[in-house]
RNA sequence: UCAGUUGACCGGGUGGCCGCUCUUUUUCAUUAUUUUGAAAAGGGGAGGAAAGUCCGGGCUCCACAGAAACACGGUGCCGGGUAACGCCCGGCGGGGGCGACCCUAGGGAAAGUGCCACAGAAAGCAAACUACCAUUUUUCUCCUUUUGGGGAAAAGUGGAAAAGGUGAAAGGGUGCGGUAAGAGCGCACCGCGGGUCUGGCAACAGAGCCGGCACGGUAAACCCCACCGGGAGCAAAACCAAAUAGGGAUGACGUGGAGGCAACUCCGGCCAGGUUUUUGGGUCAGUCGUCCGGGUUGGUUGCUUGAGGCGCAGAGUAAUUUGCGUCCCAGAUGAAUGGCCACCACGUGGCGGGAAACCGCUGCCCUACAGAACCCGGCUUACAGGUCAACUGGCAAU
């Protein structure tokens, strides 16, 4: 599993298929690698800065929790939200299978 | 035991599962060598403020080095510490507190200029509103046989600056004498000014002498004095790779003026980090060819061994410093240093038991402020809760 570094690749990311949630919002792009990308990220509004890398660790364990749920050569972008913070582990992973499982049956639909 | 002051310190712990990054060793693969990749094992991995970016440095670039004047900015009791500081330590002066102790932008107002709102008669140069005293005139009135005497009011002249009121501040304060009333007019004490002596490295303190008192405040107003200061910053800067000039290097012709075969010398122009001057220094028209190459993107270096930490001993009241020993202690770059679970502490809410201390059950926060970004020394600001030491005041007991 690559992680994003590039800005292209984030603005890549941006203009596929959206998924938003209570909790972070979910962006998916075909990419031209093997495997499957992932990034994050977490504006300054969100918080202050100790805040906002706890964000980007749940963010982390969660998709290393639900990782059979990202398909190989596409990118992946989460956006994360500031009830990160306050909320169950259980329901941060439940809450990205979902939205995992929705955005491929968008793509599927689309 | 209660209230308080100062200083120092900690800022969750244990176990399990999963994961990130750096590094060492080994093995395997790869590569012409350097190298690159994978796996396993071992080791390291945020803070007291990492923060604000407010001072002081190191380091890098601005081609390089020095001097003087001016401008601009900063600092401002004294002594010490330090690489340095606007920091720290010790002391002095002033202010506050019963006290431990705390606060203090604290040079110069007899170099000059300015300002002193409102109020007040008057705000810097002496003056006088009410009230005070003396005296003259006028009016009224009382006493008186009369000459005359007393009282009140108004106006004028003079005296004085004590009382009232204003203000942040009114040309020393308190007391006694003195006087028509008063006044440093005189005296005592305090304050102030100027010498002297003593103590102290000094800031300053103390004693005594002289002077009746002049010289109001404001320099976080201009200013004066002393001292210090070039600018920009790791997105600095260097290198590598990839696509294009207006820049750089190099070769040829040729190269400011004079002298000389030449090296070079003299004269002239230009360049530089606020301005000017100066001592050195560098440089000197153009054309053509070749090579490199700006901005931008990616990578490598810079990048962590340092005014370093810890321990012991010595010097010093202390800040600090000297010697010896020992240790290597984060180096990320869409940015690692963690995520989840359980238990235990700690805090706090509720219920029950108990005279109370407290005990049991059950929730909550499952922790405050806050995340290295080139590195040090400080300052400032934020911070749940807790620990220790010394000291002060009160109460109780001995």
């Amino acid at each position: 599993m690559r992680h994003l570094q590039k800005r292209s690749q984030f603005l890549n990311a941006a203009r596929g298929t959206q998924i938003p949630g209570r909790f972070f919002v979910l962006q998916k792009a075909k990419a031209q690698f093997e495997d499957c990308g992932i990034g994050f990220t977490v504006t300054k509004r969100m918080g202050n800065s100790p805040e906002r890398n706890r964000i980007k660790r749940r963010l982390r364990a969660a998709v290393l929790a639900c990782r059979p749920g990202f398909v190989a050569e596409h990118d992946y972008v989460l956006i994360g939200r500031r009830k990160i913070l306050g909320a169950k582990f259980s329901t941060l992973v439940n809450n990205l299978e979902n939205a995992l499982r929705q955005v491929h049956s968008n793509k599927a639909a689309g």
